[in-house]
DNA sequence: CGGAAGATTGAAATTACTCAAAAGGTGTGG
DNA sequence: CCACACCTTTTGAGTAATTTCAATCTTCCG
């Protein structure tokens, strides 16, 4: 079974948002020249106001297997991914898993309606990211109605793209299924100025099938008849190519052979 | 195939805003004696608020099959049921058909992050709904802050439902699937002060199975197993009495037989 | 180089699906 | 009020897709 190793909770490498004193004077703050500034939530505000934030929050690493919080945890904080890749997944009490999500550089998480976390989020490649304590970000949203709106913007964006997902558990075949994911792996990588075509698939088959909502087995032998067909190439490094994109988005589209 | 049937847009009966002048005075505007007021988007707006919102809005009633949007059409209006049921849902091109909510009184639709509905809007039961363009819409979250922060709190809440289902669909047995969904069914409800126990179903088998990844006949048959084994009874009215509360719940966790 | 984890392939088992028919409900019109 | 037609639900039998179990192969690190 697959539960999660790590450290727990917020045990990553702490490294202080205080700033080395040789850099230059109009970076006043480390979210002012932070590299996910223009992608992530903080895009809507003003470079006094992330001066504000910087105090606020904190940023740690983690390692491949930590975990930033644990379905069931009390709410502490809040991330904002500045890279590396983590997977959101919940866990049956038989240990059956369900991927709800894989988030990159630029991502948010942790913000919950209720006072517990929905999810488990585990580092699938080294993770940079900075925290915000959970109050803090509530008084944020009440104090830059600008933000608030800018989160509905990303929940409504996390909301439909749940949905296809619903289409895709509740209605999809195997083949489509990973048709789909593939695509999406693929404009996601585009998306953050990454090569879309030989794409990185930078989680493994039992991964894929906790997301896709099936086995190891059936993610191998799915990907194996596309590549025999002549949809895909496996290229080394974990990278896949779509060398008939036409054909995949077909198949994805539940339009295919 | 069941492709929706209905006037194909916002073509319900309209209900003029304004008010007869035969009642109280207090009760300036629609919106402030509004059934769901309390429960609405709209709980968080002040009396005033309400009263320079009711001019923008319209009442319309819609009959079983109408539609109130496609999906794919351009988003006009954003939507608060008063009463009554709906199911929303997503179609892939051979006609496979993911229902990805179904909604009552209180419930909101129609908002999203592009400019096109994601999902098909369909009544139910018949439904009275009040109707806002995207634009007002727009507007008024920009005016009040509260309200955005009462939209991305409902989101919040849609996203941990839909994460929900992922899990189901993705990791749960046709059995788990029915006793989660009726034991959701009877706690929703419950909260709009109905029955809880002998639950109302007001969808048909088929719509079951399209919200839960199924078809007709596991569904039929997954509820007469239910009935079997003792944990539910059929009641006439479409209704289902739980009569095993445990054990329902045990199953739909996936901790049962 | 060796060992462990991940990926692939094969064969058998199982769950849910498909096709088909019967049973149960509901509404309409005679 | 009954009869008929239509639609939904249930039940049955066979099928197919995916899972399960098992073995082999590959890759990646130490």
């Amino acid at each position: 079974m697959q539960y999660s190793s790590g450290d727990g909770g917020l045990g990553g490498q702490v490294e202080e948002a205080a700033y080395s004193p040789a850099l230059p004077r109009d970076v006043s703050s480390p979210c002012v020249s932070c590299d996910v500034r223009t992608q992530a939530v903080c895009a809507v505000l003003s470079d006094e106001e992330l001066n504000g934030l910087a105090s606020l929050t904190q940023t740690n690493t983690y390692e491949v297997g930590d975990t930033l919080f644990f379905e069931g945890d009390t709410a502490g904080a809040c991330f904002i991914v500045q890279g590396g890749a983590l997977k959101l997944y919940k866990l049956l009490p038989d240990g059956r898993r369900q991927i709800t999500g894989f988030l990159f550089k630029g991502d948010f998480l942790g913000m919950t309606p209720v006072e517990e976390y929905g999810y488990t989020a585990e580092v699938l490649e080294p993770v940079k990211a900075c925290s915000l304590p959970s109050e803090k970000m509530q008084a944020l949203v009440e104090t830059y109605p600008k933000l608030s709106n800018r989160l509905l913007n990303l929940a409504s964006m996390e909301l439909a793209v749940a949905q296809e997902q619903m289409l895709l558990l509740g209605r999809k075949t195997a083949q489509e299924r990973i048709a789909s994911f593939l695509l999406w792996l693929s404009r996601r990588a585009e998306d953050r100025g990454e090569s879309a075509n030989p794409v990185r698939v930078p989680m493994s088959r039992g991964d894929m099938g906790d997301y896709l909502g099936l086995t190891v087995e059936t993610v191998s032998r799915s990907i194996t008849k596309l590549k025999t067909s002549g949809v895909i190439t496996l290229k080394e490094g974990n990278r896949i190519e779509i060398t008939d994109l036409d054909m995949i988005e077909a198949i994805a589209a539940g339009d295919g052979a």
